[in-house]
DNA sequence: CGTTATATGAACTGCGTGGTTCAGCTGATT
DNA sequence: AATCAGCTGAACCACGCAGTTCATATAACG
């Protein structure tokens, strides 16, 4: 019996489960779930097409595994808890950071969103495993950090959860909708740095203690 | 004009054009570009398919017909120049609590925005008119409004366009990425108020002047 | 070596769907 | 009454694509 889970091996080549769901996620973010041809993701992925069905039951079933593989991929967590040790304004700006940079500069993250978007009627279930595991998941460990900083007195915050949403939302400003709405493009670093700055400047008018 | 059904003598009589893009906008926002099927477009609207490639050359000139049909339809202004008279606080709240209904409970808006995010890769010149017309259109108005009330010295606003956008995206917390993702369900009154009103308090912890 | 498990590629099936055709109906216009 | 324009429904075509089949190849393992 072969193990396919590369992870798992001393493989010096990618599983190819992983070269399958790397080709996925590629071309499900660029032409969505009912654009994408899996005879393309068979040729991009160097697979014959059987290979595919081998590990996945149906296109469904790869779009979902290609969501959590991105999901997966993409744990570079936006609110560590070692961040708890940084004063709220200097770790605030660290999260803030981490937002607009996934907010600006992340493209799996942008076009998952846009799949989920277009397609969550069809893929509820898809879409709820990606907001649980993505935009939920961060403003939890966000209010987590906002409660610490709260018990510590740096912030005084009511309402964490909604604080964090707040955080998260001024985060966007000026360059998420450009990309929801038009390309790919990039926001620059310093449109990222001078949006994170703002928001926390923002939100220390309203949160901070002084 | 003849309504064909009996059943039907209540409805509003529209034109088959109207039908048509009524029916389309719907599927369109619902299903994306891809996602859609002629065949239910013409069930939907109570038309014949080949009325519908009368009235239309083929599927994008029908999706493109369809968001220009939405936003003739949606004209809504978020800040009124008439605000201006009020002091800023108030004027201020009057603004949220638009966008907050808006983001909240409007459900051409969402339409909008779902169809503009799906297609946006084929139809960038549909996403470009949208966004003029839609949320640039709205934080220019507020921007406009900051400026008077800086002036008058009750806000004290070094960037009234990325402040105006700020707003804006406070005013989404909590409402509106849950129906971007999800069905079309509406946010509460309550909802809407508390959200605008935690986006007032903020942005005058920031901008305010006291 | 033989066995077993999986990958391959090319051809094939079947279905969904964009778009068309056509004969007939309806309702306005002259 | 005759004509004409536009709607109807049903059948139809063409094509793309999800998913399968099969004969062959490869590689691990005993």
């Amino acid at each position: 019996m072969i193990n396919y889970k590369a992870s798992e091996m001393t493989a010096p080549r990618l599983s190819i489960h992983e070269k399958i769901l790397d080709a996925a996620v590629e071309q499900f973010a660029a032409d969505g779930f009912e654009g994408t041809n899996m005879d393309v993701i068979a040729l991009h992925a160097r697979v014959a097409k059987p290979t595919i069905y081998n590990h996945f039951k149906d296109k469904a079933a790869l779009y979902l595994a290609s969501i959590e593989y991105m999901l997966s991929r993409n744990r570079a967590t936006i609110a560590s808890p070692s961040f708890a040790r940084l004063p709220a304004e200097g770790g605030l700006l660290k999260v803030a950071l981490e937002l607009t940079w996934l907010f600006g500069r992340d493209d799996d993250m942008l076009m998952f969103c846009k799949m989920c978007i277009a397609g969550n009627d069809r893929f509820q279930t898809a879409t709820d495993t990606f907001l649980r595991n993505g935009p939920w998941r961060g403003t939890d460990e966000i209010a987590s950090l906002l409660r610490v900083w709260h018990e510590r007195g740096e912030l005084q915050i009511e309402r964490p959860s909604f604080a964090a949403r707040q955080l998260s939302e001024l985060c966007k400003t000026d360059i998420f909708d450009a990309r929801l709405f038009g390309g790919p493009a990039h926001a620059t670093e310093e449109e990222c740095r001078f949006t994170a700055e703002q928001a926390v400047k923002t939100f220390l008018a309203r949160y901070g203690v002084d």
